[in-house]
DNA sequence: CGCGTACATTGCCAATTGGTTATAGAATCA
DNA sequence: TGATTCTATAACCAATTGGCAATGTACGCG
């Protein structure tokens, strides 16, 4: 249940989301499964194309397909998006740390400012 | 100061993520600046390689070179990191949404499970 | 059945990527 | 100065990527 960090897992997720179309997907599935038809008006390219973008992110975890009728709606699934925020949020803290060592700098009264 | 979403820094921000070793690299950084040489013993690679991923990650702003004398090093950003955080809690804000509903499901009586 | 619709798959192409070795440049030290 | 160390760049290569057009497949309907 809890997230898995390895490197082939993360490898997928990030190279899924390094591309403006699949990451355009994904907003729309967002708000609702959709069909490739639909997920091709909206990307301004071909149906194959669309469909590729499609597998990677099903082969990332970030999309399911789910079939009905002569149609397959694609759905989108958060497990791999929360696997990539643990990762990134591994820096985050730093960010917290750094910005409690700036209030503290900041309270410590000592205010010689270095631009 | 706010983390602009545009799909050029998106794409370079993920892409850089997309490679183990440069998250190797990040990782490592976050302990404090590293020279070209200690990342590429960490690597296991060559230095004309981690000096290549090392490019890779400027370009997408996680990390700026620092010149002291013949050594450079190699410094962690965080903004980048921020920005990608951001545009992942565009979808977490859903699964919070969803664990509402589960929790309003939960105690609104009806405990049908479907499993 | 035969037709249309929705989608996947294949084959092809140019561009990018991740690695290598070899070379060049910059700074320190003897 | 010359030798050494640290790093970047160049040249090359195989593999991957993202796009296309063409073809194949599965489903529903008349």
């Amino acid at each position: 249940m809890e997230p898995e960090l390895d490197d082939e897992t993360l490898d997928r997720i990030f190279a899924a989301l390094s591309d403006r179309t699949r990451r355009r997907i994904l907003l729309r599935l967002r708000s609702g499964p959709a069909t490739v038809t639909e997920l091709t008006a909206l990307a301004g390219l071909t149906q194959p194309a669309v469909s590729k973008h499609c597998k990677v992110l099903e082969e990332a975890g970030l999309v399911r397909a789910e079939r009905d009728a002569q149609r397959i709606h694609r759905i989108i699934e958060l497990a791999p998006l929360i696997r990539a925020a643990v990762f990134v949020s591994q820096f985050e803290v730093q960010v917290d740390a750094r910005l409690d060592r700036l209030e503290a700098h900041l309270q410590s009264g000592t205010d010689k400012e270095r631009p």
